[in-house]
DNA sequence: AGCCGGACTTAGGAAGGGCAGA
DNA sequence: TCTGCCCTTCCTAAGTCCGGCT
């Protein structure tokens, strides 16, 4: 007899498909185009030297777009503002070419103030109005938000190509402010299943091309100008296909979990090697273990921000200090990692890892490689051959839930356990660097909850005067409980204090990535269950589709 | 061996929407 | 009923890693 768990598991882990092949048959009705460009109306005009211009079509739009951004900081800035106006100059006529020469001298201000109004218009729309978009929104998801794989009706992640608008690149990216052209339907690959009805294009267009390749899971692509990439409509998080994909992914982490000792055996051997790449690997996977540092690939040079991951590191980035705050052997670590979020941490490291970076550093100067003999190719080709499907960043994978798993075990308190699973998914957000700017309001909602935690103690002051009161005339005759109120207060006190602690902790960090991205939610799973906490505490509607398969197949005594 | 295109995951910020308190 | 706040969803950039090619 099986149990109701073994077939749950079975319902997820049936491979159907060998060799790469993704599904069967797979039926859509293409990406979704952004509307067309609306030409500004009469009385809006652009001024170029103080004189009224009205710029063809296609200038207009380009205009618009950089116009619409004008509140932001970005379009100060000289980067983005030169490319800004070299793509642009390249959508103007050959007359307006030749009058547009100079960015300063153009003035924006009506178009500015055109686009302005229409937010606020947008917000001021009536309920009716709110209602009949929304409508329409759902129509066009009702369309174009599905799609059938295998017989299976999936929800796609994003069906909507990307309008056109200027390029804003995360940190000092060089091709800010770049023209990000419109997509036509001649741009757009189809992938589809032969038998299946093929999407049909907008009205007098065509695609580029029809594929039928089941050994992808995309199901359009176009190439982006910008850089050159490919972007892809694919399904949704909640998918089959892509929720197996997470499964196999945390499998894979909990594998290394049955060898991270042998590996890290080896890796502290290796700091001896005599073969500088071999001892470069080592420090390497040293820092990528206990930091849960990225791979690093290397990046074409003037093409993106500059930034870096471990074996990309360079000189700059490290500083080395015999002794610092007590500590022996410290690596000072500053540099711009992913999306160009700052990484800054100071390691006290073991007098080996020490002695080879100061010693990789030798004769290097500002702008050279820490790790010259090594890159990512290289060290996932050593992983590999220790485990099969090891990469740089299961380590990551792991090293995050293997965190959690622990502190949640270390932390819980029975009486918070909320503030509990936060403190334990926010010691992985460090860990990860998970970093988001601090809210805006941050210091004045702090205030706020403040203010009415303080209002609170008032009450519950009150409160418990009033029960001694009660007690002492022994038959009340209230009709409202002193003693439940009392103990509603202090709830609430509880309840709030709690919240302002979690609030202030969680000021710059980002808890979001890492338990969408790292946390192996059977981890999760298994900890509401013991704690008898409702998983809805945890995972909104989305997470909780998105982990249905953990949601189904996980027990209280799951271990990861 | 190194390079590059391709496919896929991971990432933070902007926009949207719903709800509690004024 | 309005407003401000917070959470969710949307958006798309920026990574990782693989495999095929030269």
């Amino acid at each position: 007899m099986e149990t109701v768990k073994e077939v749950r598991t079975r319902r997820w882990e049936e491979k159907k498909y060998e060799d790469g092949v993704k599904w069967m048959s797979l039926e859509h009705n293409g990406p979704y185009f952004p509307p067309e460009y609306q030409p500004l109306p009469d009385d809006v005009s652009f001024y170029y030297n103080g004189k009224k211009v009205k710029l063809s079509l296609a200038a207009e739009e380009v205009a618009l777009f950089f116009a619409q951004m004008l509140d932001h900081e970005y379009t100060t800035k000289q980067v983005f503002r030169e490319n800004f106006f070299k793509d642009w100059r390249k959508e103007m006529t050959a007359e307006e070419r030749s009058l547009i020469q100079h960015l300063e001298k153009c003035d924006f201000g009506e178009l500015h103030n055109l686009h302005k109004a229409k937010v606020e218009a947008r917000k001021n729309m009536s309920k009716e109005e709110k209602q009949a978009l929304k409508e329409a929104n759902q129509k066009i998801t009702d369309e174009y938000g599905y799609c059938l794989l295998d017989r299976h009706k999936e929800r796609i992640g994003n069906f909507k190509i990307e309008p056109p608008g200027l390029f804003r690149g995360r940190g000092e990216h060089p091709k800010q402010g770049m023209l990000k052209k419109r997509v036509q339907p001649e741009d757009v690959i189809i992938n589809c299943s032969k038998d299946s009805r093929i999407p049909v294009p907008p009205a007098g267009h065509r695609w580029k091309e029809v594929r039928h390749d089941n050994t992808v899971t995309w199901l359009a692509s176009w190439t982006e100008n910008v850089q050159g990439s490919i972007k892809y409509i694919m399904l949704n998080a909640n998918s089959k296909l892509k929720g197996e994909k997470d499964w196999e992914k945390y499998e894979v982490a909990r594998k290394l979990k049955s060898c991270v000792d042998d590996i890290r055996d080896q890796y502290l051997r290796d700091l001896k090697s005599k073969e500088m790449v071999t001892r470069q690997r080592a420090v390497a996977l040293y820092f990528i273990d206990k930091l849960a540092l990225r791979a690093g690939n290397e990046k074409e040079e003037g093409e993106t921000a500059d930034t870096v991951g471990c074996c990309s590191l360079r000189v700059e980035h490290i500083t080395l200090h015999d002794q610092l705050d007590g500590n022996e052997c410290v690596v000072e670590f500053d540099f711009l990692g992913k999306d160009s979020i700052r990484y800054y941490n100071k390691v006290p490291v073991i007098k080996k890892v020490f002695k080879s970076v100061k010693l990789f550093l030798e004769n290097k100067e500002h702008g050279d490689d820490l790790f010259d003999r090594l890159n990512t190719s290289l060290l996932n080709k050593h992983l590999s051959s220790l485990m099969p499907g090891l990469t740089a960043k299961v380590f990551r994978t792991y090293n995050a839930s293997i965190t959690l798993q622990q502190q949640l075990k270390a932390l819980t308190n029975r009486k918070t356990k909320l503030l509990s699973y936060n403190r334990a998914n926010r010691a992985v957000a460090i860990l990860c660097n998970h970093q988001r700017a601090p809210p805006k309001t941050f210091e004045q909602s702090m205030a706020t909850l403040q203010t009415k935690i303080e209002a609170r103690k008032e009450q519950l002051a009150l409160a418990k005067t009033e029960l001694k009161q009660a007690k002492k005339e022994a038959k009340a005759k209230g009709n409202s409980d002193p003693k439940l109120q009392k103990y509603r207060c202090e709830e609430q006190l509880l309840k709030m204090e709690v919240q302002a602690t979690d609030r202030e902790e969680n000021k710059q960090i980002a808890l979001g990535t890492s338990k969408l991205n790292y946390l192996d939610p059977r981890i999760s799973v298994a900890w509401c269950k013991n704690m008898g906490v409702p998983i809805e505490k945890i995972y909104n509607k989305t997470q909780r589709e998105k982990f249905a398969w953990a949601i189904d197949m996980t027990e209280a005594d799951f271990e990861f």
